[in-house]
Parts: structure tokens; sequence; C-alpha cells
DNA sequence: ATCAGGGCATAAGCTGGATTTATGGGCGGG
DNA sequence: CCCGCCCATAAATCCAGCTTATGCCCTGAT
């Protein structure tokens, strides 16, 4: 039924000779699409098939149909149809819960490509620094876009040398960063707080480790780190006074998590990064001791230009948010 | 192009009359499906098209044309196609980033929905309380297929009576409750911790409190809450001595979520089923202090029976997790 | 220099899933 | 007792994605 329509060729012709995959078949042919799963959120809320289909423009019976193979592919019953009306099952309910999350991350996903893509005439232009476009910002904008559903925000993502940059030469109305410094003419304000913290692979041997870390252990350590100018290694390399010693210096923070999942060491990142690494247990925190890990998280804009409009909303928006 | 293939019938007659939505057109015309972020990601890690194509068991041309037209939907150039490979731009290592994080829901929810459908023939037999099943389990399923890809778990879902049933029915070989006490007949071990919180809308007076709230005020004012006999009413009504006052009583954390929100009061959670809604700023945690609101989640066996094979390992993967 | 191999693009044809309109059957309230 | 709301089924349509079949480009080895 929903899952593989026919052998694939390439899978045929040289199945033999080819590692087998973890993932037999395509997450996408066990999973419904977003559209079912936004159907099955509207059906939860609002009790009735034909409700959630008015209101995301379709018709009832296209609701039911879908609603129906979404059961089939599932292999559970969903909703409970009746004369008036239809409600979850506990089956539905806790199916539902799960879908709203793949939804929410969609709509996180659909925030940011929207603001990377507006980069013209967009009512507010921001610069961050990659690790907050990456986790938080999504997150502000579907908060912005509650409160002020018209306002066109367009994204930069850079360093902290490019936000600076940007925001001087009036090519952004907001800025975020998370060095440990804020850069020259710009003025600021502490919006959150973020740790690094050290992990490894659960086979590494700090994995086990109770006793904390001290600075000189990390120091003398090679790491998997971020090239150095990025907000993390400034604030690794502060802590330790200049010592960090890589292993391999990477550009990304995903790739620095890839390395330390396959166990190539333990690298240091932001708890913002990687958190479902842990809950999967695919990395382990290390406890560290008399190091200062911590990190805050600034707004910044041009020293004197004090945030207005839009701009201001956002602000207000991310201040005493989350971390 | 991606957009709407034709204005809906009923949004061209009615659409005077109806109310606007928030959202103008569905999530899903907005974001690619999850074969398309599946494939980028596929794409990302191995460096070339027809890698990731053979990787997915689909063509090379069906990878090329389905990556182009996420571009063309996007309106932003992923990845940078050249002789000898592609690789992301820098606004694809964005979206990839974000595209991730919604795969991962995928993958929880198939995880999760996997188990709720195995519940024959299955060599590993769950009973989770509701929190647990909605916030952990996905995560540790995922985690077990890691390790033993050919484990089928079937899970079942309840309050922790039901799990102690199940148990002691010899109808479940693991469960996890996360109640103030272990019921009686089973063995157990703290897997993790969480904690209530107190969480009102930005709206609500108590959001713009500094002074920490104490046991006296939370139990004279009445909260919206779980029904009696859910695993976060027990521990509000122990740490209160059995006076929490419900302003509303509700029987899904979702409800009690909903209804937080919409500004009906302010309501205590686990902080596993509010991260969302605190990032997004829907909801304010309201300082708390001198109210025990720590609780142990715990994984239970029946007494005696030490859990061996497949519960071992599911066991040893939850422990020192998260929390 | 030349050739093989890996990588990507385009074109044409096919298929299946999702949608729409049209219609029918249950249950409950005025 | 009938009207309204809710859901199901049936038939026709349409589109998105897949496959096969080629062609071009670049690189590195012979």
């Amino acid at each position: 039924m929903g899952g593989l329509r026919r052998t694939p060729r390439t899978a045929a012709d040289d199945g033999a000779e080819r590692t087998e995959r973890q993932v037999p078949a395509a997450l996408a042919h066990r999973v419904p699409d977003l559209g079912a799963l936004e159907l099955l959120l509207a059906v939860a809320r609002l009790g009735s098939l034909g409700g959630a289909a008015r209101e995301l423009g379709i018709t009832q019976p296209a609701a039911s149909s879908r609603i129906r193979s979404m059961e089939r592919q599932l292999g559970l019953a969903l909703v409970d149809r009746s004369p008036r009306g239809s409600r979850l099952t506990d089956a539905g309910a806790l199916v539902t819960d799960w879908a709203r999350r793949v939804v929410e991350a969609a709509e996180a996903f659909d925030a940011g490509t929207q603001a990377l893509r507006d980069r013209r005439d967009s009512r507010l232009r921001v610069a961050a620094s990659m690790t907050i476009a990456e986790y938080l910002l999504p997150g502000w904008l579907i908060a912005l876009r509650g409160h002020r559903p018209d306002t066109a925000v367009s994204l930069l993502a850079g360093n902290s040398a490019t936000v600076a940059e940007r925001l001087l030469a009036g090519e952004a109305d907001l800025g975020f960063v998370e060095g440990v410094s804020v850069p020259a003419g710009l003025d600021s304000v502490v919006i959150a707080h973020d740790r690094l913290i050290v992990v490894a692979a659960p086979a590494h041997p700090w994995a086990r480790r109770r006793r904390p870390l001290d600075a000189a252990e990390l120091a003398a350590t090679p790491l998997i780190l971020r090239e150095k100018g990025s907000g993390t290694r400034q604030v690794l390399d502060a802590a330790l006074g200049g010592l960090a010693r890589p292993l391999i210096e990477l550009s990304s923070t995903t790739a620095v998590k890839a390395a330390a999942v396959s166990g190539a060491g333990p690298a240091v990142l932001s708890e913002l990064a990687v958190g479902d690494e842990l809950t999967l247990r695919r990395l382990v925190t290390v406890p560290v001791e008399g190091v200062a890990l911590r990190r805050a998280l600034r707004a910044v804009w041009p020293a004197g230009h004090r945030p207005a409009g839009p701009a201001r909303e956002l602000l207000s928006l991310t201040r005493s948010g989350g971390g």
C-alpha cells in the first residue's frame, strides 16, 4: 500500500554489493506528508472532519479520504467518527502530539526560509550569527508573525564581524551576536545566555567520567572545534586563556557534531546545538568545572540608533526568552 | 508553480463572511515535503546529487529535478552544482539545518507510531505514562533502533495505574512512570528528573512577576490543571499538601497548554511539555520558591524480574539521559 | 592526446495520489 | 417531522514525481 511502489531498478541490480542501510525505506514513505499532519491537527482542534476541511480550504471528502489513507498508512485508528463529529482515539491523541512537533519544526523552517528569501523590500532586516540564526531566530520570527502578521523580515546570517558590518552600513536594522565582546560602534543588550558544553561519543573514556574536568585538562586535550573566529571558539579560547588545542577545526556546528558522534574525539559546542544528540545518547556531556563556558547572547544595533518599530517589537519578544 | 493551484471553490464563495485566518496558505504548500528534505540532507552529507539519489533509491534525474523544484519553491539557491559534485550554498547550509529538525521530528513520529502499531509479535512491550510516551520515548526508540535495529517495540500509553496493571499482568516488559510513588509490586530505578513549572500567558499579571510565588499563593489561586490521578496533578497536590485549587480540569497536557495560552489562567505543567511555547513566548514561566515541584521519572518492572534482553538494552539507554 | 568515469541537465512518457463534484445515509434539535 | 450538520462513496480530473534515454562538462589516468 503506502510502501515502495516497485523495487527501484538500482536496488534490484546492485543490491548484493551495496552495504545495507539502516533505514530500509525512506522516511517519507512511512510518515504522512505535512498536509495530512496539518489536517489531523485541525481535526483535533475543531472536532470535525468537515470543519477541518473548511479551515484548510479543501472539501470535506478530500479531508475524509486523506485522514482515512493516513490511518491505513499508519495502521492505526486515529479518529472516532460519529454522525455529530469526530474525536481523536487514544492512539490518535498521541499521534497528534507527535504530529504537532513535526508541524512546528516545519513552521520554523518556513519562517526561516521566508526570511532568507525576503532579502528585498522587507520592513525589518536582521543580521544574526550562525548559532542564533539556526536555533533561535525561527522561533522568534514565528512569535513576531503572531503579533505583527504583516512584517516581512529578511535575515542575513554570518559571523560577528559580518553582523557589525551590515549594521554599520545601514543594511540591517537589528543584529544578534554570541561573541564575548560587543563589536565597536554598536550598542547592545543581553537577551539570553548559552552555555558551551563538552561532549563526547558514549564510547569515549570521558563519557563515563564522574570527576569534572578542569581547565588544565581541557586545554591539554586535543578537541574537535569550530574554526578560530567563530563565536564558540572565541569563548572557549577566552575561558582557557587562548590555549584550546584543536584536534580538527571544522567550519560548521553540524560538522563538529558529526565528527564527535563518529567518535573522533571530544568536542565543545553550544548546548543549543546538541539537544537531540543528547536525548538520543549519540553524545554525552562531560562534566566540567572552573571554566567559564557561559556566554551571553546579545542583540546589537548601531550606537545611538535605538531600535524602533518592527525592530523594537522583535527585540521585546526575544528578551528574557529562553536560556 | 508551487503555490495554490486554483482558488478553491469554498474560499471563492464564502470568503467574504469567513474570518480571515492567520495562515493564508497551508504550510504544506510553502514547505517542501519530507522526501525533498531528506534528499537535501543526503546531498549535504554526500556532496553529490547522484550519490544522494542512490542512497534514497531513486535515479539521478529525479534527485536533480526535485532539488531544483525545491529551490524554486523556496526562492533560494541551495546547492552549487559543479561537474565534480555539489556543495551547499550559505543559504543552503542554513536551510539544511532547519530541514534536519523537521526530519528529526518526523523520525520521532515514525518511531512512535510504529511502536503504537506493533502491538502484536513485538520483542519488547513498553508501557509508559502519557508525558513520557509523548516527549521522551520516541527519542529512546530511535536510539534503540540505532543499537538494535531489529527490535520491534510496542507501546501502551496510559496513567501510572494502567502501567502497573499491564506489567503485573505480564502484558508489558518494561514501564515508565512519573508519579510520586512507585506502584505496589514493582521495582524501579530513577532514570531522570523533571520539573513542574508554573506558566501563564504573557498578558497575565503573573507573567511580569519578579518575586517568586510561595506555596500558599499557589495553593490559593485557581489553576488550570490536569485531572486528579494524573502524574502531574499528584505531584502538585503532594507539594502543596493536597490543596491545589482547580480553575478547570482538563484531560490532556495539550488542552492545558491551549487553555493557558488563551489566557484562561495560570497552569502547572511539566517543563518537557512547554519548551516551544516558552521560546515562542506564548507562555511565560512564573518563578516559584519553596515548593517541591521536581519529580522523578522512573523505569519500573515487576518486582524481582530484572529487565533482560531488549528491556535491559532500552533501560540502559534511558539512564542518566536528559533531565 | 585521448579516453573512461563521475556528475549534472533536459526531454518524453507514465503513474498514482489527491482533489473536485455529485450524491446518499445517519442522527439530533426546533 | 423536517432541516441541518456530519460523514461516506463514486467517478472524473489533474498534477507532481518517477523512470528511461541521451547529451554535455570536467578531471585524471593511460
